[in-house]
DNA sequence: TACAAAAAAGCACGGTCGTACTAATATAAA
DNA sequence: TTTATATTAGTACGACCGTGCTTTTTTGTA
């Protein structure tokens, strides 16, 4: 009981590190279990199916996620201050060597995008979630006076995302050193379409 | 000499098809054999390795990305007109069904973004290729007097990929209805920070 | 310490994978 | 039409895959 438990745990957490280097489906049983130093038959018998592991492994994934990167940022004062450390934190999750294979839910998402099934959803939906969250924590930036009130919280959401990938991209893919540094740059830009009082303009 | 030749395009048609869904490393060489209705061995003798056909399979794709992305958009007049051509062909080239899974290059990227070897070596050749393209058509856009004459063109550049990778993101995997219209006002934010006669500001 | 239950291992299965090697067939030039 | 060659098919291989079933070992408790 207890020693199952915590089993499970290392699992996981190997899991989650091997999956953002293979992909979902790369993640093989096998390979697992002799990474843990255990029977291939002894590990499977933790979860039923392949498919069990998978969900497992995004949702122990989406954990993590929350306690290096949401919990933070919602520990500083609403509006820019949490907006910034949310981008801070989100940036040190996809590029820093916490998980060497980089994002695993960048992964995923590419690889399940033309899929379909439980594995699929689950993303979507921890994905969409994801999304609203972001979308509150830019919400908070309004109500502080920081951002203009008409400001499209979707938008920026969306655009905040995208620039993650993008650095994600030119960190991992081309080996840009400036990736991280594009990256704040046009989250400066970002910013700089939705505050309410107007920066100084260049020249 | 004639057969082999016209048998092996309409093989790497086909791959690069599959490959934007499977990924490159999924891309199975049986599967391919069925769905053209060879026999493994015979498709197989065209290349002479997996590695092989992957290579081919990323040549075949980025022809194909100059034909319907580049080529067009260079014939456009140098300028804004030519960076917003070259921005629609690609948006169509992402989202458009022309591929079913998605851009290959895309989930190559995330896919190889960790391994070692030829393969990973040719796309990052590729996708460098492809950066300093786009750099070149911004220049024209500094030429033509649209662009501020110390427009980060690199910025630029990697900015736009970004946004294509937002897009493909919210079309692929959240099948958000918004996600191409957000690219596009995220591609006018862009516009905006580089332009040299700046826009009348909003409110 | 004995014992029931949980956890891990062992083993076997049908499949698919990439890749040899050989045999048959289609093609193009003589 | 014959013939050399290029192209396809056939077959087999070892390796790994996910998953079921049975046995052994470990664990927590009475």
């Amino acid at each position: 009981m207890r020693k199952g438990e915590s089993t499970k745990h290392s699992i996981l957490d190997q899991a989650v590190q091997l999956a953002s280097q293979t992909g979902l489906e790369g993640l093989s049983i096998g390979a697992l279990a002799t990474r843990l130093s255990l029977s291939k038959s002894g590990l499977f018998s933790h979860f039923r199916s392949k498919q069990a592991l998978q969900l497992q492994v995004l949702d122990a994934a989406a954990r993590r996620f929350t306690e290096l990167v949401l919990r933070p940022a919602v520990q500083a004062p609403r509006g820019e201050a949490r907006i910034r450390a949310l981008f801070e934190r989100w940036l040190l999750w996809g590029t820093s060597s916490i998980s060497k294979g980089g994002c695993l839910f960048v992964a995923a998402s590419i690889e399940l995008d033309d899929k379909t099934g439980k594995v699929r959803d689950h993303l979507v939906k921890l994905q969409k979630d994801w999304f609203q969250t972001r979308v509150r924590v830019f919400q908070t930036g309004i109500e502080s006076g920081y951002l203009r009130k008409d400001a499209d919280l979707d938008q920026l959401s969306h655009d905040l995302f995208s620039i993650m990938l993008g650095c994600h991209y030119g960190v991992r893919l081309l080996k840009d050193p400036k990736a991280e540094m594009r990256a704040r740059i046009a989250f400066e830009n970002l910013l700089d379409t939705a505050r309410a009082t107007p920066r100084p303009q260049k020249v």
